[in-house]
RNA sequence: GUGGGAGUAGCUCAGCUGGUGGUAGCACCUGGUUGUGGCCCAGGAGGUCGUGGGUUCAAGUCCCAUCUCUCACCCCA
């Protein structure tokens, strides 16, 4: 095959939009219940603005940007860092002093593609800038939870907290500790994690770092009181609004800007991914890309995941629909139903139209291909007593309907009676 | 970056120990009905067998290389 998209990017074909489609409305009606206003922000960014927030030494900075070295830009890996810097820019803490918003669109991480894993890929992200209480961490993931719900879709949601840099590095040091005295038996990778990023051996998949990791030293133990009294609240939150969680101490996140909350929606069905979600709070961070010293909490989720799960419970695909089509006989028909066709558009009416002068039998059959509510035959014959054969096409009933007046006229006599028809 | 699997019609795939590419299914076109879709029947069109090289009288089939897709590792939404 010679022409074909390139690694990891994909087309989303027609038959597949319906899943775009409904994850994008529901999404977005939830999101606005829970007063989030949508921003949409560039796919390009300064190269440092990643580095500065996602962290020099990630996997994410380190290998798998798109930059554009001679120009200095990078597509974006994730959303965050673009919306804080939007929301940097334009001061919008001065409008309102705590900002809910969201953004939907594609990033790009330069990785090897697997089962619901692109080099483009599209993500819902919802952020809220400047408030601090517990309270929003616990509503922010009730709200990831409601739009799985609403999406049909079943996840389970893990939570964590890394501290803050009051705390984390100390239990940094404890666990580094930890570690050596059992360096021998960690995994090659792990052994080198221990010095680049202790907090990633706990998230190492081999049994044997398991176990080890099983009695080494907890975060959630090692909170300083105030993390600790955050972390506590969250969890109460989630028990008033009936969110079920599970603790997992030993979540970790990609990301270097985390601190305090952070959190996963997880699955069994999508092969090797697990997380169709995932957030956490980012205290520190608007203020390290100098802006205000505002605390901020947020999270993602994997449109392409979300719709691969959505495929799996689908029992049959839900196919576009047309409410006319029409069927001209000949060239006097078919100049006929073009401006029929064009009237009966302009009032809203979804109608085919077919200019290549095909059988009667063939146009029929792209009208039910196309699942046209109706058929509307022209011929010579009808032309001449100015009227035309009018089909119900979920039976064989049919009727011929006047086209008297003018085109426009006609179209509104035709939109008439098709809007009256049962569903 | 590292492994495994797979590339044959638009899609899903048969094709054995080499011997003329499949009446395969779905989809498409035409006809069965002078101008009537779905179901059915008949016919038709559609392929450089991913690409390049090698072995052989003969390669979709065996060998080498290469490209692509896919799954997994790593990491992540």
């Amino acid at each position: 095959m010679k022409t074909q998209a390139i690694q990891g990017f994909k087309d989303i074909l027609p038959d597949e939009m319906h899943r775009w489609l409904r994850i994008e409305n529901v999404s977005r009606d939830i999101f606005q219940r829970f007063g989030f206003r949508e921003i949409r922000l560039p796919i390009m960014e300064e190269t440092s603005l990643f580095a500065r927030s996602i962290g020099q030494d990630t996997d994410i900075v380190e290998k798998e940007m798109y930059t554009f070295a001679d120009k200095g830009a990078t597509l974006r890996p994730e959303a965050t860092a673009s919306l804080l810097r939007a929301f940097i820019e334009h001061a919008l803490h001065l409008k309102q002093p705590v900002q809910r918003l969201f953004t939907i669109g594609p990033m790009f991480r330069h990785e090897r593609p697997q089962k619901g894993r692109l080099r483009q890929f599209h993500q819902l992200d919802a952020e809220v800038i400047g408030a601090k209480e517990p309270d929003v961490d616990s509503e922010l993931m009730a709200m990831g939870a409601m739009i799985l719900t609403e999406l049909g879709l079943a996840a389970s949601l893990e939570i964590n907290s890394l501290g803050c840099p009051r705390c984390r590095p100390s239990f940094r040091e404890q666990l580094i500790d930890y570690l050596r005295q059992y360096s021998k038996d960690l995994c090659p990778d792990c052994r080198r994690r221990t010095d680049t990023n202790p907090l990633r051996v706990l998230d190492c998949k081999k049994s044997n770092c398991r176990e080890l990791v099983d009695d080494a030293p907890s975060i959630l133990a090692s909170l300083c009181a105030a993390c600790e009294d955050h972390f506590n609240a969250v969890c109460a939150g989630l028990e008033r609004l009936g969110v079920s969680y599970t603790l997992n101490r030993f979540m970790v996140r990609g990301l270097d800007y985390y601190t305090r909350t952070t959190f996963e929606f997880l699955t069994d069905n999508l092969g090797a991914q697990a997380a169709i979600g995932a957030g956490g709070r980012y205290d520190g961070l608007i203020e390290q890309l100098g802006g205000p010293a505002l605390p901020g909490i947020g999270f993602a989720l994997g449109m392409e995941r979300l719709a691969l799960l959505m495929e799996q419970n689908e029992e049959e695909k839900a196919a576009d629909s047309m409410d006319l089509y029409i069927a001209a006989l000949g060239e006097r028909a078919i100049r006929e139903g073009q401006v029929l066709a064009h009237h009966l558009r302009s009032l809203g009416v979804r109608t085919g139209i077919d200019y290549g002068g095909r059988s009667l039998k063939a146009q029929m059959k792209q009208a039910g291909r196309v699942r046209a509510r109706f058929a509307l035959i022209i011929g010579d014959d009808e032309l001449d007593r100015k009227a035309a054969q009018l089909r119900d096409m979920t039976g064989k009933d049919q009727q011929e309907v006047s086209l008297a007046g003018d085109a426009p006229q006609a179209a509104r006599t035709i939109h008439t009676i098709i809007s009256s028809a049962p569903a």
